[in-house]
DNA sequence: CGCATGCTTGACTGAACTCAAAGTCCGTGG
DNA sequence: CCACGGACTTTGAGTTCAGTCAAGCATGCG
């Protein structure tokens, strides 16, 4: 299987620095709401009642880590400068990148919707983010908009989801993708209260493969091919899971 | 190139439907706070100055469009019903599919930040969706939490990255995805102000590969095939972009 | 009943993975 | 100061997996 990488247990290799040596304050521990917004390039309304709020900062080393999926969810964080990497390490030891941040990016932003941050962030050069504390966020007395809160905290939730199809997807063969496709139907159908083993497909076979990126073909041929060892039964877009421990094997 | 197929002209055919037909009263238009909550199955907290509030629902045939990257943004919707299909459009006529909405899923948080939708939605099965107007989320005399809804707003910006990663990175070969992750990365560095021709990857080959989901062999082999052929010139990971265009053409 | 759409299967081909070996650069420790 | 080790990178050869092209079947609709 591909991907499966260890993680070296020394510090990162750095290249050579060729740009500027950065020229690090030591002073400068804070930012103002103005700069972040700057950083950001944010260009919604703002009221100006939060001009004057100070906003820690964290000075990190190229090789350290940011954020853990094991930390609960302390706030969310702009990077003022240095790039970093955004992964999930599957139990495979397996690392999905994520993305890599960079200055003006936001970070932790997959830690709202359920307090614990939901990737890994470790710093390739050295970094300066700015933090926006999770108090500042959700703060009962602070917000006044309900509606407006459930649907942010969705949204965030919709990211971790995203991410987590995302990283699930990626470096699997495509029958396993498939397997894992079928699983996960299974279990949003089930949550719904419908059998977690018979279920319909509104999707075409096309449709699934441009979400798995495969063709279509791909996808019946894992079908069948699923269907021959008796996992599953496929007749049109029913199915019936017979044996979902067989299928999730076939995920790894 | 794969995944380029002729979207459907007729209407989108529908499989049997085996579970219950629908019961659609015509009266129920109209949801309330509370019953989005539980949809969402929000968990966190609200001061219920909102409970009154009511939800305009929307009705959608199989096949029908629900939201188009044309359109500017005007809420957020709720599936109460129905299963859905988001996805992006590529100029090639590509289609790629971002998920599968069921029941308690949102919609339309990609066109937050732009004011403008991000992703096309159409309805696979009959569907019921409830909406939350924009007026209800920005009026500016609703929320007095800047920097919460700063945060927000970078969230969601966020999803339209990697929306827009997860789409760009499918269904290329790999050395397209390489070519355009050293397209994006040049542009990250111009938009900070940096050169835009030179430049220091932060990352190993590994990371990018993890990134790309290719092995690190095949970015190594990608670098060395556009050096070869004078769009870019590498050494280790100093990064000269010697034709921008070619770079582009590259990433089709 | 015929057409359009979707699904399945087969044969072939080519792109990317795996395994392997050698080379480069950097930081560290002798 | 230099040699060594470790991490990273490049390149090659063989193999496997999934895409492409093509044909035929099934199904629902007009």
């Amino acid at each position: 299987m591909m991907n499966v990488q260890a993680v070296s247990s020394a510090a990162r290799w750095r290249p050579p620095v060729h740009q500027p040596t950065l020229k690090l304050e030591r002073d400068e521990r804070w930012s103002d709401f103005q700069e972040v917004l700057n950083l950001l390039r944010f260009d919604g309304q703002v009221h100006g009642l939060n001009n004057d709020y100070q906003f820690r900062r964290r000075r990190l080393k190229a090789g350290q880590s940011a954020l853990t999926m094991t930390q609960p969810f302390d706030g969310l964080y702009v990077v003022r400068l240095g790039s970093l990497k955004t992964s999930m390490t599957h139990v495979d030891g397996s690392e999905h990148v994520l993305a890599f941040p960079m200055r003006g990016d936001l970070l932790g932003f997959d830690g709202v919707c359920k307090n614990k941050y939901a990737s890994d962030v470790v710093a390739l050069t050295d970094c300066d983010l700015i933090k926006i504390p999770a108090a500042e966020l959700f703060s009962p007395g602070r917000g006044c908009n309900d509606i407006e809160r459930m649907a942010y905290w969705a949204i965030s939730r919709e990211i971790v989801r995203e991410q987590a199809t995302y990283a699930a997807f990626h470096s699997t063969k495509s029958e396993a993708r498939v397997a894992r496709f079928l699983r996960i139907q299974s279990e949003r159908f089930t949550a719904m209260g419908y059998s977690p083993n018979r279920f319909t497909l509104p999707m075409t076979r096309r449709d699934i493969g441009n979400h798995l990126n495969v063709t279509l073909e791909t996808v019946s041929r894992a079908f069948s091919a699923l269907d021959n060892l008796g996992i599953i039964a496929v007749e049109r877009r029913e199915i019936r899971i017979l044996s979902l421990d067989a299928l999730r094997n076939f995920e790894s």
